[in-house]
DNA sequence: ATAAAAAGACAGACATGGATGTCTTTTTTT
DNA sequence: AAAAAAAGACATCCATGTCTGTCTTTTTAT
Protein backbone atom coordinates (compact mmCIF):
# COMPACT_ATOMS: atom_id res chain seq x y z
CA UNK A 1 0.00 0.00 0.00
CA UNK A 2 0.88 3.80 -0.84
CA UNK A 3 1.69 5.92 1.83
CA UNK A 4 -1.16 8.40 1.70
CA UNK A 5 -0.33 12.32 1.09
CA UNK A 6 -0.81 14.31 4.60
CA UNK A 7 -4.17 15.76 3.97
CA UNK A 8 -5.46 13.26 1.67
CA UNK A 9 -8.92 11.85 2.23
CA UNK A 10 -8.85 8.24 3.75
CA UNK A 11 -10.35 5.64 1.44
CA UNK A 12 -13.47 5.54 3.76
CA UNK A 13 -13.75 9.23 3.50
CA UNK A 14 -13.34 8.97 0.02
CA UNK A 15 -15.87 6.24 -0.26
CA UNK A 16 -18.34 8.90 1.81
CA UNK A 17 -17.90 11.63 -0.46
CA UNK A 18 -18.88 9.85 -3.35
CA UNK A 19 -22.30 8.59 -2.26
CA UNK A 20 -22.81 11.54 -0.98
CA UNK A 21 -22.21 13.31 -4.53
CA UNK A 22 -24.04 9.97 -5.79
CA UNK A 23 -27.11 11.21 -3.74
CA UNK A 24 -26.90 14.55 -4.66
CA UNK A 25 -26.99 13.71 -8.53
CA UNK A 26 -29.65 11.52 -7.77
CA UNK A 27 -31.53 13.87 -5.94
CA UNK A 28 -30.93 16.37 -9.67
CA UNK A 29 -32.87 13.47 -11.46
CA UNK A 30 -35.79 13.06 -9.32
CA UNK A 31 -36.40 16.99 -9.38
CA UNK A 32 -35.96 17.15 -13.23
CA UNK A 33 -38.03 13.77 -13.57
CA UNK A 34 -40.36 14.03 -11.09
CA UNK A 35 -40.34 17.76 -10.21
CA UNK A 36 -39.78 19.52 -6.17
CA UNK A 37 -43.02 18.19 -5.00
CA UNK A 38 -42.53 15.19 -5.92
CA UNK A 39 -38.77 15.04 -4.91
CA UNK A 40 -39.40 12.61 -1.73
CA UNK A 41 -36.46 10.92 0.11
CA UNK A 42 -37.73 7.54 -0.90
CA UNK A 43 -37.41 8.43 -4.48
CA UNK A 44 -34.17 9.52 -4.20
CA UNK A 45 -32.44 6.78 -2.31
CA UNK A 46 -34.28 4.65 -5.02
CA UNK A 47 -32.70 6.38 -7.72
CA UNK A 48 -29.44 6.33 -6.28
CA UNK A 49 -29.64 2.83 -5.51
CA UNK A 50 -29.05 3.16 -1.77
CA UNK A 51 -31.51 2.21 1.27
CA UNK A 52 -32.99 5.29 3.36
CA UNK A 53 -31.41 3.92 6.27
CA UNK A 54 -27.86 4.45 4.67
CA UNK A 55 -29.00 7.93 3.04
CA UNK A 56 -29.78 9.18 6.09
CA UNK A 57 -26.83 8.48 7.38
CA UNK A 58 -24.99 11.09 5.15
CA UNK A 59 -27.95 13.64 5.09
CA UNK A 60 -29.68 13.56 8.57
CA UNK A 61 -32.63 14.48 7.24
CA UNK A 62 -34.41 15.60 4.11
CA UNK A 63 -33.77 19.16 4.22
CA UNK A 64 -30.29 18.85 4.60
CA UNK A 65 -30.00 16.84 1.13
CA UNK A 66 -31.68 19.43 -0.76
CA UNK A 67 -29.90 22.12 0.98
CA UNK A 68 -26.61 20.70 -0.05
CA UNK A 69 -28.30 20.04 -3.46
CA UNK A 70 -28.90 23.62 -3.93
CA UNK A 71 -25.02 24.63 -2.75
CA UNK A 72 -23.98 21.74 -5.36
CA UNK A 73 -25.96 23.61 -8.64
CA UNK A 74 -24.18 26.52 -7.41
CA UNK A 75 -20.89 25.50 -7.81
CA UNK A 76 -21.54 23.99 -11.30
CA UNK A 77 -23.28 27.02 -12.24
CA UNK A 78 -20.09 29.01 -11.35
CA UNK A 79 -17.67 26.42 -12.76
CA UNK A 80 -19.52 26.43 -16.08
CA UNK A 81 -19.20 29.99 -16.59
CA UNK A 82 -15.60 30.00 -15.45
CA UNK A 83 -14.67 27.15 -18.10
CA UNK A 84 -16.45 28.60 -20.79
CA UNK A 85 -14.73 31.85 -20.21
CA UNK A 86 -11.47 30.51 -19.74
CA UNK A 87 -11.75 28.34 -23.02
CA UNK A 88 -12.72 31.29 -25.31
CA UNK A 89 -12.46 35.06 -24.62
CA UNK A 90 -16.70 35.11 -26.07
CA UNK A 91 -17.83 38.14 -27.93
CA UNK A 92 -21.08 38.69 -27.00
CA UNK A 93 -22.81 36.31 -29.82
CA UNK A 94 -21.37 33.56 -28.07
CA UNK A 95 -22.06 34.95 -24.87
CA UNK A 96 -25.58 34.32 -25.76
CA UNK A 97 -24.95 30.81 -27.20
CA UNK A 98 -23.11 29.67 -24.59
CA UNK A 99 -25.49 30.78 -21.76
CA UNK A 100 -28.46 29.44 -23.98
CA UNK A 101 -26.67 26.02 -24.09
CA UNK A 102 -25.99 26.41 -20.33
CA UNK A 103 -29.80 26.74 -20.02
CA UNK A 104 -31.06 23.79 -21.72
CA UNK A 105 -29.02 21.29 -19.34
CA UNK A 106 -31.02 19.56 -16.59
CA UNK A 107 -29.19 21.41 -13.65
CA UNK A 108 -30.93 24.50 -14.84
CA UNK A 109 -34.18 22.83 -14.34
CA UNK A 110 -33.70 21.46 -11.54
CA UNK A 111 -32.08 24.80 -9.96
CA UNK A 112 -35.04 26.42 -10.96
CA UNK A 113 -37.43 23.93 -9.31
CA UNK A 114 -35.29 24.57 -6.47
CA UNK A 115 -35.10 28.30 -6.69
CA UNK A 116 -39.63 28.30 -7.07
CA UNK A 117 -39.50 26.07 -4.12
CA UNK A 118 -37.50 28.65 -2.15
CA UNK A 119 -39.79 31.43 -3.11
CA UNK A 120 -42.42 29.77 -0.59
CA UNK A 121 -39.65 27.65 1.45
CA UNK A 122 -37.94 30.21 4.50
CA UNK A 123 -35.63 27.39 5.49
CA UNK A 124 -34.66 27.02 1.38
CA UNK A 125 -34.67 30.73 1.31
CA UNK A 126 -32.10 30.82 3.57
CA UNK A 127 -29.65 29.17 1.56
CA UNK A 128 -30.02 30.30 -1.82
CA UNK A 129 -30.71 34.02 -1.63
CA UNK A 130 -26.79 34.76 -0.21
CA UNK A 131 -25.82 32.16 -3.21
CA UNK A 132 -27.80 34.01 -5.87
CA UNK A 133 -26.32 37.47 -4.58
CA UNK A 134 -23.07 36.38 -4.94
CA UNK A 135 -23.49 34.28 -8.18
CA UNK A 136 -24.76 37.88 -9.90
CA UNK A 137 -21.43 39.49 -7.94
CA UNK A 138 -19.02 36.83 -9.31
CA UNK A 139 -20.92 36.40 -12.37
CA UNK A 140 -20.63 40.49 -13.17
CA UNK A 141 -16.35 40.78 -12.11
CA UNK A 142 -15.98 37.40 -14.03
CA UNK A 143 -17.69 39.22 -17.46
CA UNK A 144 -16.03 42.38 -16.61
CA UNK A 145 -13.10 41.06 -17.26
CA UNK A 146 -14.48 39.57 -20.46
CA UNK A 147 -15.51 42.88 -21.96
CA UNK A 148 -13.41 45.31 -20.71
CA UNK A 149 -14.43 47.55 -23.75
CA UNK A 150 -17.46 47.74 -21.37
CA UNK A 151 -15.71 48.89 -18.05
CA UNK A 152 -16.51 52.37 -18.91
CA UNK A 153 -20.59 51.91 -18.67
CA UNK A 154 -20.76 49.47 -16.03
CA UNK A 155 -24.74 50.86 -16.05
CA UNK A 156 -25.15 49.68 -19.66
CA UNK A 157 -23.12 46.55 -18.96
CA UNK A 158 -25.54 45.63 -16.18
CA UNK A 159 -28.52 45.85 -18.38
CA UNK A 160 -27.08 44.00 -21.03
CA UNK A 161 -26.21 41.04 -18.04
CA UNK A 162 -30.07 41.56 -16.76
CA UNK A 163 -31.90 41.69 -20.23
CA UNK A 164 -29.80 38.39 -21.88
CA UNK A 165 -30.56 36.53 -18.12
CA UNK A 166 -34.20 37.16 -18.23
CA UNK A 167 -34.65 37.01 -21.90
CA UNK A 168 -32.59 33.55 -22.01
CA UNK A 169 -34.04 31.91 -18.70
CA UNK A 170 -38.06 33.25 -19.42
CA UNK A 171 -37.39 31.57 -22.73
CA UNK A 172 -35.97 28.45 -20.93
CA UNK A 173 -39.29 28.00 -18.92
CA UNK A 174 -41.56 29.14 -21.32
CA UNK A 175 -40.40 26.39 -23.70
CA UNK A 176 -40.81 23.72 -20.62
CA UNK A 177 -44.18 24.99 -20.07
CA UNK A 178 -45.78 25.31 -23.61
CA UNK A 179 -46.18 28.94 -23.30
CA UNK A 180 -43.87 29.29 -26.54
CA UNK A 181 -43.28 27.90 -29.93
CA UNK A 182 -40.11 26.46 -30.18
CA UNK A 183 -39.25 27.50 -33.90
CA UNK A 184 -38.71 31.66 -32.16
CA UNK A 185 -36.22 30.18 -30.19
CA UNK A 186 -33.81 30.95 -32.63
CA UNK A 187 -34.99 34.34 -34.21
CA UNK A 188 -35.28 35.23 -30.37
CA UNK A 189 -31.64 34.72 -29.46
CA UNK A 190 -30.70 36.24 -32.91
CA UNK A 191 -32.47 39.58 -31.82
CA UNK A 192 -30.99 39.44 -28.19
CA UNK A 193 -27.41 39.62 -30.11
CA UNK A 194 -28.03 42.45 -31.71
CA UNK A 195 -29.99 44.04 -29.07
CA UNK A 196 -26.50 43.41 -26.97
CA UNK A 197 -24.74 44.64 -29.88
CA UNK A 198 -26.72 48.11 -30.23
CA UNK A 199 -25.94 48.14 -26.18
CA UNK A 200 -22.23 48.19 -26.16
CA UNK A 201 -20.05 51.30 -25.52
CA UNK A 202 -19.43 53.62 -28.42
CA UNK A 203 -16.29 52.04 -30.02
CA UNK A 204 -13.57 54.66 -31.43
CA UNK A 205 -12.85 53.42 -34.63
CA UNK A 206 -14.61 51.02 -37.45
CA UNK A 207 -17.59 49.74 -35.42
CA UNK A 208 -18.61 48.22 -39.06
CA UNK A 209 -21.31 46.05 -37.89
CA UNK A 210 -20.59 42.51 -39.60
CA UNK A 211 -23.65 40.12 -40.06
CA UNK A 212 -22.24 37.69 -37.96
CA UNK A 213 -19.86 38.83 -35.51
CA UNK A 214 -16.70 36.94 -35.44
CA UNK A 215 -15.42 35.61 -32.18
CA UNK A 216 -12.18 37.72 -31.50
CA UNK A 217 -9.57 36.40 -28.97
CA UNK A 218 -8.79 38.73 -26.58
CA UNK A 219 -5.22 38.46 -24.64
CA UNK A 220 -6.20 37.06 -21.09
CA UNK B 1 -90.99 38.05 -4.73
CA UNK B 2 -89.58 38.11 -8.34
CA UNK B 3 -90.38 36.14 -11.01
CA UNK B 4 -86.89 34.06 -12.25
CA UNK B 5 -85.83 35.02 -15.46
CA UNK B 6 -86.06 31.55 -17.84
CA UNK B 7 -82.40 30.13 -17.65
CA UNK B 8 -81.36 32.37 -14.52
CA UNK B 9 -79.37 30.03 -11.73
CA UNK B 10 -81.93 28.99 -9.10
CA UNK B 11 -80.39 30.67 -5.96
CA UNK B 12 -78.92 26.92 -4.76
CA UNK B 13 -76.83 26.91 -7.93
CA UNK B 14 -75.92 30.51 -7.63
CA UNK B 15 -74.21 29.16 -4.26
CA UNK B 16 -72.78 26.19 -5.51
CA UNK B 17 -71.06 28.64 -7.83
CA UNK B 18 -70.23 31.20 -5.30
CA UNK B 19 -68.43 28.17 -3.29
CA UNK B 20 -66.23 26.70 -6.10
CA UNK B 21 -65.35 30.56 -6.51
CA UNK B 22 -64.47 30.89 -3.24
CA UNK B 23 -62.63 27.48 -3.37
CA UNK B 24 -60.44 28.69 -6.32
CA UNK B 25 -59.43 32.14 -5.37
CA UNK B 26 -58.49 30.30 -1.60
CA UNK B 27 -56.31 27.91 -3.92
CA UNK B 28 -54.73 30.82 -5.77
CA UNK B 29 -53.92 32.46 -2.10
CA UNK B 30 -52.20 28.59 -1.07
CA UNK B 31 -50.78 28.80 -4.20
CA UNK B 32 -49.01 31.81 -3.94
CA UNK B 33 -48.43 31.33 0.22
CA UNK B 34 -47.31 28.08 0.17
CA UNK B 35 -46.49 27.24 -3.39
CA UNK B 36 -47.66 24.07 -5.08
CA UNK B 37 -46.28 21.50 -3.12
CA UNK B 38 -47.37 22.80 -0.13
CA UNK B 39 -50.80 23.74 -1.69
CA UNK B 40 -52.96 20.61 0.21
CA UNK B 41 -56.66 19.75 0.46
CA UNK B 42 -56.70 20.95 4.11
CA UNK B 43 -55.00 23.72 3.37
CA UNK B 44 -57.61 24.99 0.85
CA UNK B 45 -60.04 24.31 2.77
CA UNK B 46 -59.08 26.24 5.97
CA UNK B 47 -58.16 29.07 3.35
CA UNK B 48 -61.43 29.32 1.99
CA UNK B 49 -63.22 28.59 6.04
CA UNK B 50 -65.13 24.98 4.52
CA UNK B 51 -64.53 22.07 5.70
CA UNK B 52 -63.15 19.42 4.00
CA UNK B 53 -66.05 17.44 3.38
CA UNK B 54 -67.52 20.53 1.78
CA UNK B 55 -65.00 21.00 -0.46
CA UNK B 56 -64.94 17.23 -1.61
CA UNK B 57 -68.44 17.88 -2.03
CA UNK B 58 -67.72 20.41 -4.65
CA UNK B 59 -64.58 18.97 -6.35
CA UNK B 60 -64.25 15.14 -6.38
CA UNK B 61 -60.39 15.17 -5.13
CA UNK B 62 -57.64 17.94 -5.23
CA UNK B 63 -56.58 17.04 -8.82
CA UNK B 64 -59.56 18.10 -10.28
CA UNK B 65 -59.72 21.52 -7.86
CA UNK B 66 -56.19 22.34 -9.44
CA UNK B 67 -57.38 21.59 -12.97
CA UNK B 68 -60.24 24.07 -12.58
CA UNK B 69 -58.38 26.73 -10.83
CA UNK B 70 -55.50 26.49 -14.06
CA UNK B 71 -58.57 26.99 -16.35
CA UNK B 72 -59.96 30.03 -13.96
CA UNK B 73 -56.23 31.61 -14.06
CA UNK B 74 -56.61 30.71 -17.80
CA UNK B 75 -59.87 32.67 -18.13
CA UNK B 76 -58.13 35.52 -16.31
CA UNK B 77 -55.32 36.27 -18.27
CA UNK B 78 -57.64 36.25 -21.45
CA UNK B 79 -60.02 38.49 -19.78
CA UNK B 80 -57.25 40.85 -18.45
CA UNK B 81 -56.18 40.86 -21.98
CA UNK B 82 -59.35 41.51 -23.68
CA UNK B 83 -60.09 44.46 -21.14
CA UNK B 84 -56.79 46.58 -21.38
CA UNK B 85 -57.10 46.15 -25.15
CA UNK B 86 -60.48 47.74 -25.37
CA UNK B 87 -59.91 50.46 -22.77
CA UNK B 88 -56.70 52.15 -24.60
CA UNK B 89 -55.67 51.10 -28.00
CA UNK B 90 -51.95 50.53 -27.20
CA UNK B 91 -48.72 52.08 -28.45
CA UNK B 92 -46.17 49.29 -28.19
CA UNK B 93 -44.66 51.41 -24.45
CA UNK B 94 -47.59 51.19 -23.04
CA UNK B 95 -48.40 47.69 -23.72
CA UNK B 96 -45.23 46.54 -22.16
CA UNK B 97 -46.31 48.16 -18.97
CA UNK B 98 -49.90 47.05 -19.46
CA UNK B 99 -48.45 43.37 -19.56
CA UNK B 100 -45.86 43.74 -16.92
CA UNK B 101 -48.38 45.01 -14.25
CA UNK B 102 -50.20 41.49 -14.98
CA UNK B 103 -47.07 40.13 -14.17
CA UNK B 104 -46.55 41.50 -11.03
CA UNK B 105 -49.97 40.31 -9.75
CA UNK B 106 -50.64 36.56 -7.06
CA UNK B 107 -52.15 35.39 -10.53
CA UNK B 108 -49.22 35.13 -11.83
CA UNK B 109 -47.16 33.25 -9.58
CA UNK B 110 -50.00 31.08 -8.77
CA UNK B 111 -50.24 29.92 -12.90
CA UNK B 112 -46.41 29.66 -12.75
CA UNK B 113 -46.64 27.60 -9.97
CA UNK B 114 -49.02 25.68 -11.72
CA UNK B 115 -47.39 25.28 -15.29
CA UNK B 116 -43.95 24.25 -13.37
CA UNK B 117 -45.88 21.41 -11.61
CA UNK B 118 -47.43 20.48 -14.90
CA UNK B 119 -44.33 19.64 -16.40
CA UNK B 120 -43.70 16.78 -14.55
CA UNK B 121 -47.35 16.15 -14.36
CA UNK B 122 -49.26 14.68 -16.98
CA UNK B 123 -52.60 14.62 -15.43
CA UNK B 124 -51.82 18.72 -15.45
CA UNK B 125 -50.10 19.22 -18.53
CA UNK B 126 -53.12 17.47 -20.27
CA UNK B 127 -54.98 20.01 -19.00
CA UNK B 128 -52.31 23.32 -18.77
CA UNK B 129 -50.94 22.08 -22.49
CA UNK B 130 -53.95 23.01 -25.05
CA UNK B 131 -54.58 26.16 -22.94
CA UNK B 132 -51.63 27.40 -23.23
CA UNK B 133 -51.84 26.71 -27.37
CA UNK B 134 -55.34 28.49 -27.27
CA UNK B 135 -53.39 31.17 -25.41
CA UNK B 136 -50.97 31.93 -28.07
CA UNK B 137 -53.38 31.85 -30.63
CA UNK B 138 -55.87 34.24 -28.82
CA UNK B 139 -53.08 36.53 -27.98
CA UNK B 140 -51.42 36.72 -31.25
CA UNK B 141 -54.69 37.50 -32.75
CA UNK B 142 -55.78 40.15 -30.67
CA UNK B 143 -52.78 42.07 -30.66
CA UNK B 144 -52.47 41.61 -34.34
CA UNK B 145 -55.59 43.30 -34.10
CA UNK B 146 -54.25 46.20 -32.16
CA UNK B 147 -51.43 47.11 -34.39
CA UNK B 148 -52.27 46.55 -37.69
CA UNK B 149 -49.39 48.19 -38.93
CA UNK B 150 -47.62 45.20 -38.14
CA UNK B 151 -49.78 42.55 -40.09
CA UNK B 152 -47.38 43.13 -43.20
CA UNK B 153 -44.94 41.29 -41.63
CA UNK B 154 -46.18 37.90 -39.42
CA UNK B 155 -42.89 37.17 -38.47
CA UNK B 156 -41.37 39.69 -37.07
CA UNK B 157 -44.44 40.64 -35.04
CA UNK B 158 -44.63 36.57 -33.09
CA UNK B 159 -40.91 37.62 -32.55
CA UNK B 160 -41.87 40.64 -30.94
CA UNK B 161 -44.15 39.21 -29.18
CA UNK B 162 -41.80 36.19 -27.70
CA UNK B 163 -39.19 38.68 -27.13
CA UNK B 164 -41.29 40.72 -24.98
CA UNK B 165 -43.18 37.54 -23.13
CA UNK B 166 -40.09 35.74 -22.35
CA UNK B 167 -38.07 38.83 -21.21
CA UNK B 168 -40.69 40.22 -18.77
CA UNK B 169 -41.89 36.98 -17.48
CA UNK B 170 -38.39 35.84 -17.01
CA UNK B 171 -37.67 39.17 -15.24
CA UNK B 172 -40.66 38.56 -12.93
CA UNK B 173 -39.59 35.27 -12.27
CA UNK B 174 -36.06 36.48 -11.36
CA UNK B 175 -36.68 39.10 -9.44
CA UNK B 176 -39.11 36.12 -7.55
CA UNK B 177 -35.81 34.29 -7.19
CA UNK B 178 -33.19 36.61 -5.88
CA UNK B 179 -31.51 35.98 -9.41
CA UNK B 180 -31.77 39.93 -10.23
CA UNK B 181 -31.95 43.29 -8.84
CA UNK B 182 -34.89 45.13 -8.38
CA UNK B 183 -32.85 48.35 -9.63
CA UNK B 184 -32.92 46.78 -12.99
CA UNK B 185 -36.04 46.49 -13.39
CA UNK B 186 -36.82 49.84 -15.22
CA UNK B 187 -33.98 49.95 -17.28
CA UNK B 188 -34.76 46.82 -18.71
CA UNK B 189 -38.52 47.61 -19.21
CA UNK B 190 -36.93 50.39 -21.26
CA UNK B 191 -34.55 48.51 -23.19
CA UNK B 192 -37.18 46.22 -23.78
CA UNK B 193 -39.75 49.33 -25.69
CA UNK B 194 -36.31 50.34 -27.57
CA UNK B 195 -36.40 47.01 -28.94
CA UNK B 196 -39.95 46.86 -29.71
CA UNK B 197 -39.72 50.02 -31.45
CA UNK B 198 -36.49 49.01 -33.47
CA UNK B 199 -38.69 45.57 -34.43
CA UNK B 200 -41.35 47.51 -35.80
CA UNK B 201 -41.77 47.58 -39.24
CA UNK B 202 -40.09 49.88 -41.58
CA UNK B 203 -42.40 53.22 -41.54
CA UNK B 204 -43.01 54.68 -45.15
CA UNK B 205 -41.53 58.28 -43.81
CA UNK B 206 -39.60 59.68 -40.33
CA UNK B 207 -37.70 56.59 -40.04
CA UNK B 208 -35.24 58.92 -37.71
CA UNK B 209 -32.91 56.58 -35.76
CA UNK B 210 -33.26 57.86 -32.11
CA UNK B 211 -29.97 57.94 -29.93
CA UNK B 212 -30.90 54.58 -28.39
CA UNK B 213 -28.75 52.58 -31.52
CA UNK B 214 -31.24 50.41 -33.50
CA UNK B 215 -30.78 46.69 -33.76
CA UNK B 216 -31.32 46.03 -37.50
CA UNK B 217 -32.68 42.96 -39.09
CA UNK B 218 -31.35 40.75 -40.64
CA UNK B 219 -32.21 38.45 -43.68
CA UNK B 220 -33.31 34.84 -42.67
C1' DA C 1 -101.23 25.15 -0.93
C1' DT C 2 -99.19 21.92 1.57
C1' DA C 3 -96.96 17.72 2.70
C1' DA C 4 -93.78 14.34 1.18
C1' DA C 5 -89.78 13.29 -1.40
C1' DA C 6 -85.60 14.32 -3.60
C1' DA C 7 -81.52 16.84 -4.16
C1' DG C 8 -78.00 19.74 -2.60
C1' DA C 9 -74.70 21.96 0.77
C1' DC C 10 -71.99 21.19 4.38
C1' DA C 11 -69.54 18.84 8.34
C1' DG C 12 -67.27 15.23 10.50
C1' DA C 13 -65.41 10.39 11.02
C1' DC C 14 -62.84 6.77 9.21
C1' DA C 15 -59.43 3.90 6.79
C1' DT C 16 -55.40 3.99 3.89
C1' DG C 17 -51.04 5.13 2.11
C1' DG C 18 -46.94 7.47 1.94
C1' DA C 19 -43.34 10.40 3.83
C1' DT C 20 -40.50 11.58 7.72
C1' DG C 21 -37.29 10.94 11.40
C1' DT C 22 -35.26 7.93 14.93
C1' DC C 23 -33.45 3.82 16.33
C1' DT C 24 -31.29 -0.75 16.04
C1' DT C 25 -28.96 -4.27 13.49
C1' DT C 26 -26.03 -6.06 9.95
C1' DT C 27 -22.27 -5.69 6.84
C1' DT C 28 -18.10 -3.88 5.17
C1' DT C 29 -13.48 -1.52 5.80
C1' DT C 30 -9.40 -0.63 7.89
C1' DA D 1 -11.88 -5.20 17.03
C1' DA D 2 -13.35 -0.78 16.09
C1' DA D 3 -15.47 2.42 13.13
C1' DA D 4 -17.96 3.66 9.43
C1' DA D 5 -21.40 2.43 5.85
C1' DA D 6 -25.50 0.45 4.73
C1' DA D 7 -29.92 -1.74 5.63
C1' DG D 8 -33.96 -2.33 7.95
C1' DA D 9 -37.57 -1.75 11.57
C1' DC D 10 -40.33 0.95 13.83
C1' DA D 11 -43.61 5.05 15.29
C1' DT D 12 -45.60 9.32 13.92
C1' DC D 13 -47.60 12.48 11.16
C1' DC D 14 -50.19 14.23 7.41
C1' DA D 15 -52.73 14.08 3.02
C1' DT D 16 -56.07 11.65 0.51
C1' DG D 17 -60.44 9.69 -0.60
C1' DT D 18 -64.67 7.52 0.89
C1' DC D 19 -68.52 7.32 3.62
C1' DT D 20 -72.17 8.72 6.75
C1' DG D 21 -75.03 12.05 8.83
C1' DT D 22 -77.53 16.61 9.30
C1' DC D 23 -79.69 20.48 7.78
C1' DT D 24 -81.65 23.34 4.08
C1' DT D 25 -83.62 24.12 -0.33
C1' DT D 26 -86.07 22.66 -4.27
C1' DT D 27 -89.25 19.66 -6.56
C1' DT D 28 -93.29 16.69 -6.84
C1' DA D 29 -97.50 14.90 -5.81
C1' DT D 30 -101.74 15.33 -3.64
Amino acid sequence: MRRPAVDEPTPQALKSMQTRARLIDATIRVLVRNGYARTTTPQVALEAGLSRGAMLHHFENGVSLIKETIMHLHERRLHAFRRAAERNALDHGAMVRTYWRQIQKPAFVAFHELAIAARTNAELAAILMPLQAEFRQRFDSLAMTLYPDWQSEPERFALAMAVSQATMEGMAINLMTGAMDEALVEPVLASLEAQLHALRPVQPALAASSPQPIARRKSS
